[in-house]
DNA sequence: TTTTATTGATTGATCAGTCAATCAAAAATA
DNA sequence: TATTTTTGATTGACTGATCAATCAATAAAA
């Protein structure tokens, strides 16, 4: 019974989270959707943080898979920056309960040390995926910049798509970012007939 | 005294926010930290909500104040656009209490409808304020895409920033915010000697 | 005297977390 | 096989703490 309870309580929380718009739920809450007592969800989790700490966590569990996967599909080095953009900007990520636990994830990571470390994990990640191929295109030091201003881009695209401040949709939000790696690709990449300053094609490892 | 009060109480809201990196601060705690008993707090704002609020209004103010006076410094289009910039890092924007209580508000976006409101109106000033000026340098499809992606990467920038998962520093964010300007604003930039695709250079206003 | 500022004391509600008790299934024993 | 024992799953009832909000009372100023 453990593991299905275990899952069926994150799943909740998520579910619950989502309909409340924050971090601010009860145990019993998330009990109630789970369909067990609160008890319960004491007995599995210890306490409320942890239950949070394991909701986070299944977050990244999913996006990591989701990546790993777009990853897999895509050929070349450009075609595999698409497709870390497009996963980040996939539907799931704006499920309600989705969106509301990444943003108060992001707040709660001010006070624990443990959400914190997810979250700049979430974010190694993100910027290692796009550094890997980005390494493939450009010197080593464009390649870092360019990694993190997309990861930049792409968190602050998917921030103002959650609040719907952005005039724009998702899919123009991909449009923004991938304007910007053609831009800053076309400008930072050594002239193929360049002698010098050519980048270096070894294979690179990468980070899911 | 009610002023007086009222800004001690947003001072102090700050300030503890701050400390405990949450909104999940007690009325108490705030009160304590202005010198005040609870009930007091109670008096000038009469609910908890009503306090965050005006503190997010005070955040919004400040914000809105240092830009206009930014802006009143700058003297060409490109300037300003720096200037934009270089207040969205400006280290006021840093201090804990500030860092929290946007994160914070964030996530209370997705429960309250006043906050979120807020929170539009700040995502609107800064693509607004960028806008004003790309609308000088280029056609206006281009300014609004670059306008949008600009004020995407300084929010993203921002957040990396203050969970301090980004491997580079503010001065660093700066520069790829302007990297992102200058590499855009050279590929769609019409050419001044091009007949057609000209921009417009009419006079701008300018929402602050 | 009227108004404003201020607080101590209190209330009512909410919750995380605990615990002893029940129930059922599986394992050990006869 | 029939039985007892052990183990794990589950909950209802409870507790202790926390807090937002209220209010009647006091002090001070106008």
């Amino acid at each position: 019974m453990e593991p299905v309870r275990r899952k069926a309580l994150v799943d909740a929380a998520l579910r619950v989270i989502g309909d409340h718009g924050s971090l601010a739920v009860t145990m019993s809450d998330i009990a109630r959707q789970a369909g067990v007592s609160p008890a319960l969800a004491h007995h599995y989790f210890g306490s409320k943080e942890q239950l949070l700490i394991e909701t986070i966590r299944s977050l990244l569990r999913q996006l990591r898979s989701d990546t790993v996967a777009a990853l897999k599909a895509a050929r070349t080095p450009r075609a595999r920056l698409s497709a870390v953009i497009r996963v980040s900007f996939h539907a799931d990520q704006f499920a309600p309960g989705t969106i509301a636990a990444w943003l108060a994830f992001y707040a709660e990571a001010q006070r624990s040390e443990e959400t914190r470390r997810f979250l700049v994990i979430y974010a190694r990640r993100l910027r290692s995926n796009l550094l890997a191929d980005l390494k493939v295109l450009l010197p080593a030091d464009a390649a870092e910049r360019i990694a993190e201003g997309a990861a930049a881009m792409i968190d602050g695209l998917y921030i103002r798509q959650s609040l719907k401040s952005a005039p724009i949709g998702i899919e123009a939000s991909i449009a923004l970012t991938e304007d910007y790696l053609n831009a800053l690709l076309a400008i930072a990449s050594p002239s193929p007939r360049s002698e010098k300053g050519r980048p270096h094609r070894t294979t690179q490892g990468q980070m899911t």
